[in-house]
DNA sequence: TAGATTGTTAATCGATTAACAATC
DNA sequence: TAGATTGTTAATCGATTAACAATC
């Protein structure tokens, strides 16, 4: 029931503010100030109050937020609260690595806020019937059928360039709203879609100017 | 000589015009207008003239920019007309990947813009000695030392999280002043230093949102 | 010259910060 | 109650967009 839009810069935040709490020993400390939540993540005081107020009320004044309650809300906020079934398209070097990388995560005491990678796409033949880390390569011709019946909701890209485009219509198609995208295009992105972008190269260029 | 200190919102948006005129024949297309750039970059005609006005006037008034001129000064205003050399901390799945994602690029036509990836360093006496696509691979111990002969000013910090603030550290004393971490962590981070963060758990927290 | 497009200024928009009344 | 901290409003800051004079 959001009365208006949540500018993404907030979502962007919330997922910092869950892992200091994560962090947090809630029987220590079953309250934490936005005071000490805002040193503990880089973000003002303020700022958290204002970005929590956008969803509700959450703390007591006076006193603070129930780390545990606001842990709760901010997993439900996010989503995180239930399972959400992660796929990755192009298990090339980089794919590999975040299929290893996830699944590493989520054997942590923390599971990894509900994120799961459940399945990997490539179009090489040698590569399909294979498994990376427990997680099964289909072929990308058979991606529509499993992204439904696996019920996945978030992709990561990550093929070639040349491939991008058409492996991103694909993933809409089947219904994806929400994309990782490592390959380093512009990609024309339809209404309602949305893609972060972790262009490796455009990070290092802008980084260049700084060295 | 830059007059006032340009946001990082700008800098961060020049690699992406250096990309669409790498893109370019300059023999086909000598003049390129700030609409075209824009369409193609994803970014209003405006806006790129604004940002361009930060570091001169590059442009000719009812003609347009010289793709080649232009190209040159963008290069020269990340100082990608040199080359930089990068190194990478912390050679495991991830860091692996990024190494030859890295060198596979600058095989290309466009030797990826003077980025030039010359060291890797890890904690693993296993590792220390190899080579991952021809890049080699020193021990932490000697990171200093490394840094300093082949003059290294960008570091990929693919470290665990627990490691992360302690290589950074290491990295800052041998004077790196830009970083792109992949480290799930918040970093200490000196006046003067400038850190640009890649964290998958982060985005896809953040997307879930969306999902 | 007439038409086109830049460089730049002013207006708008949106996000952050400051401040404080409400209230636990 | 007195002290603390939230939730929220108003002020500030900075970035984007609109618009147009300058000029090629």
């Amino acid at each position: 029931m959001k009365i208006r839009r949540v500018p993404d810069v907030v979502i962007r935040r919330l997922p910092l503010y869950l892992r200091v709490l994560d962090e947090i020993d809630t029987d220590l400390s079953p309250i934490i100030s936005s005071q000490e939540l805002g040193e503990r993540s880089g973000v003002t005081s303020g700022q958290i109050r204002k970005d929590l107020s956008f969803f509700g009320v959450f703390g007591k004044q006076g006193v603070g937020y129930s780390t545990v309650t606001l842990r709760a809300e901010l997993r439900r906020i996010l989503s995180l609260h239930q399972e959400i079934y992660v796929g990755l398209v192009g298990v090339g070097n980089l794919g590999q690595a975040f299929i290893r990388y996830g699944v590493s995560q989520s054997k942590k005491a923390l599971p990894n806020e509900g994120l799961r990678m459940v399945a990997a796409f490539d179009r090489d033949e040698r590569k399909i019937g294979q498994q990376v880390a427990g997680v099964p390569i289909y072929s990308v011709q058979h991606l529509p059928g499993i992204i439904e019946k696996l019920r996945i909701s978030i992709i990561i890209l990550t093929v070639p360039a040349t491939a991008a485009q058409a492996m991103f219509d694909r993933c809409v198609e089947s219904g994806v709203k929400a994309f990782l995208n490592f390959a380093p295009v512009k990609l024309a992105i339809p209404e309602g879609i949305r893609v972060h972008h972790a262009d490796v190269t455009l990070e290092l260029e802008s980084l260049a100017y700084y060295s």
